[in-house]
DNA sequence: ACCTGAACACCGTTCAAGT
DNA sequence: ACCTGAACACCGTTCAAGT
């Protein structure tokens, strides 16, 4: 019995690991436990991952970043496709449906993986996957009318925007709701809106809708 | 020599957690740096934190989050009053006025302190501050017109905004930007605006502004 | 090329003990 | 009450070695 070629792949190592920070947390994610789920010894990811666990992390935001994924190589779990056109490359629909779009399933993609949000805040995918997103993003403004420095704004907004909601909305779940005794008469509107849930999915695309709407010009 | 009552408090061990945060990167803050740092066995913090770490980190996050402290006992570093009243309690601004002071401070307080955000995905406080903050958030939009789930909804969009703006300022800050080679004539726009910079401080302003101003009844 | 095994310098936390 | 010291069960990573 060979115990060398254990069909190891950087591919199988991120969703592997991907999968322990969707089930145990971030901080459970071990090289050392990645390696037995793995059914390896945690020394063979190095041979993947030359420069240890910064390096897998980096891949982690730039494989959940890649919300195009799926046309080909993915066994993930999950769907990734907008609607029902298979075919890669140009898309003709309007340049808002295609920012919407990319919207909803990035919000999708960090929801999922919520566990994993926090390796996003200094992490930020160098991947021709991210340039063909910015391009995206880039030439959806510059249809609708934006131009230069306007067009750059409006992609960083619209960025700010879905992490923003996304990091109110994981925020928000985390912790239950105040006991009302805790808010007394110092805090009335606090007290009187003590309790009230807005639908998170209505939420996001009602700013959704009024940040694209603002950006127009 | 009593090498007891070391002068150890929650405060101390806050500010000095920040210190190493802020200098050397959240991954470094460990108890057994802390304790040297505080010139105490790294156990002894367990004695104010008794949940340890995590407990740590909430505080952390409770800390860095109360832009209001600074009337009575901080030795900060930083000035957090914004123009010159002192007093606390009543401010008779307007209601954008103080949402753009909180905003303002709140940005503030995240970029100083970049390295503890991390923290702020899975915890929000659950201080008395926390809901003075609240408080401050549904009082202004309350005066501004709105009621019931539309003030919720506005506070919550004020909150996401501002971070994620600030988290998109940080993600830009740590990548230099992409070596013009790499961006080939598959990605026209993106070729065009490489290397577009944007005043960020600018840039929030007028984000908030738009927020603020499309928020009004 | 791809993986193992032992080793090093760390971690967070518990627990009994000191003053 | 407040802090120490030793100990336990982990970490990430290096390095030489195996196939």
């Amino acid at each position: 019995m060979s115990r060398n070629n254990a069909g190891l792949s950087a591919e199988r190592i991120i969703t592997e690991a991907l999968r322990i920070i969707d089930g145990q947390g971030l901080r459970r994610l071990t090289m050392r436990r990645l390696g037995d789920a793995l059914e390896v010894e945690a020394m063979a990811i190095y041979h993947h991952f030359p420069l240890g666990k910064e390096q897998l992390f980096e891949a982690l935001v730039a494989y959940i970043s890649d919300v195009s994924r799926g046309a080909s190589g993915g066994d993930g779990d999950e769907a990734q496709e907008s609607t029902e056109d298979d075919g890669e490359g140009a898309d003709d629909s309007s340049w808002d449906r295609r920012l919407r779009d990319w919207a909803m399933d990035y919000r999708r993609a960090l929801l999922d993986h919520a566990q994993a949000l926090p390796l996003f805040i200094h992490r930020r995918p160098d991947t021709e996957a991210a340039l063909r997103t910015r391009e995206l993003h880039y030439a959806a403004f510059a249809e609708a009318g934006l131009s230069g420095a306007d067009v750059v704004q409006a992609a960083a907004a619209l960025d700010s925007y879905v992490t923003g909601a996304v990091i109110h909305e994981v925020r928000a779940n985390g912790l239950p709701a105040r006991e009302p005794a805790a808010i007394d008469g110092r805090f009335p509107h606090a007290a009187a809106l003590n309790g009230v849930e807005l639908d998170p999915e209505r939420r996001f695309t009602d700013g959704l809708d009024a940040l694209l709407g603002s950006l127009r010009p």
